[in-house]
DNA sequence: CCCCTAATTGGCGCTCTGCCAACTTTGCTA
DNA sequence: TAGCAAAGTTGGCAGAGCGCCAATTAGGGG
């Protein structure tokens, strides 16, 4: 009569709990850098063994690095929409709109994400995000309609990563040390844009070594 | 006879071992993340015994926060030198010009200074860059003489600080990816200033919420 | 209803860190 | 020159975290 004796532990989905597990990594490592985040931890948060981190994610860096690749399929700079055949400034303009919406709403991940720096070279994790803001300067040199992403020379495509630094910056002065406030934000971001590529680029483009055939 | 039977260890000077053994963990941290990075490998690379680690420095992200600080002795960002009413175009070229000479001979450091970036927030560590860019700041803002840095409105250090950003990003495409010349990067570097200058931050401050008062 | 699969646990062995008591070197003094 | 005291240096112990694997158990299919 007494039937199945209460379950000490609820079997899950392979993906499901893979996705838990995550989640609760995401969140403490988001707030805490790497070496004070101990699997322990993770797994008490996620109400299961040790061991089954390992399982799903092999070592503790393992699933720290499935972390920032899931993060980082945020965007990491603003990237405008297509655009066929508008002036570049409606489009820049609503690409960064889009950009501080979504800053407002991911703050806190973002932050992490970009914000946490310290000496030392980790060549996994800054791989990461190099794809991520290449490809954000892949957007925003199609914005300029002169080349295919592709083939965008190096100088301009420099050019356009510079840019992103400052993007990312500006982003930082309005998040975290509201140092300026959106519509501020925005002005920057914008003006900044069509001025790098109205003044500078030029500039830089007139500049001895610009001009290599093939590179 | 047998005079003083060769001693097992050399005893050094409290300032001599400190920086003895400060340089080797530089060098270590400065190639590898603090995590892959032992206090053992730095003791054997110094000569020394693990413990006299913790005698000099305490814990060993004591000894990492340490190194952190002397690396950050160096500028990170183009610092202008005092400009006795010179021109701002003079002043940048120059202030930018000293800037890539002091990367090209600190390439290394510089770059594991402010490249590696993680998930994760280190508030000290933060705290220790933060303080070295805000520096630079102040010596830009100055080199616009129009306000004492003490007293510039936040929107201006704000704006002053994305350009920073652009700044260190422009860096890193020339020093590590070589898509600029050191000849572009010095014209994107100044010309981007003075157009953020110029254009931007005019915009900037036209915008709501740019005249508060007091802030 | 039983059994088989695979999710999950628990613990062993290793390395690393923090700490401290003991030892060695070196300069100073009688 | 021998001895002494102060400071530099060592070596090892205890605790914690990580990687791994064999045993255990939940849950569904036959």
């Amino acid at each position: 009569m007494a039937t199945s004796p209460a379950p000490r532990w609820q079997r899950l989905d392979h993906d499901e709990r893979r996705q838990q597990i995550l989640a609760c990594a995401r969140r403490l490592f988001s707030e805490r850098n790497y070496s004070s985040v101990s699997t322990s931890e993770i797994a008490r948060e996620a109400g299961v063994a040790r061991g089954l981190l390992h399982h799903y994610f092999g070592t503790k860096r393992d699933l720290y690095l499935e972390v920032v690749r899931a993060v980082m399929r945020m965007p990491s700079n603003p990237v405008p929409l297509q655009s066929p055949g508008r002036g570049v400034e409606l489009v820049i303009t609503e690409g960064v709109d889009r950009w501080l919406e979504m800053l407002e709403r991911n703050r806190g991940t973002w932050l992490a994400a970009i914000g946490a720096r310290g000496l030392g070279r980790d060549p996994e994790v800054e791989e990461i995000l190099e794809d991520a803001r290449e490809q954000a300067a892949d957007r925003l040199i199609e914005a300029l309609q002169t080349y295919e992403a592709s083939q965008a020379p190096p100088h301009l495509r420099a050019t356009v990563r510079a840019y992103g630094g400052l993007a990312e910056a500006a982003s930082v002065e309005w998040l975290e040390r509201g140092r300026l406030t959106r519509e501020q934000a925005h002005v920057l971001l914008v003006e900044g844009f069509l001025s790098i590529v109205r003044d500078v680029l030029p500039a830089v483009e007139q500049t001895t070594g610009a001009n290599e055939p093939s590179a």
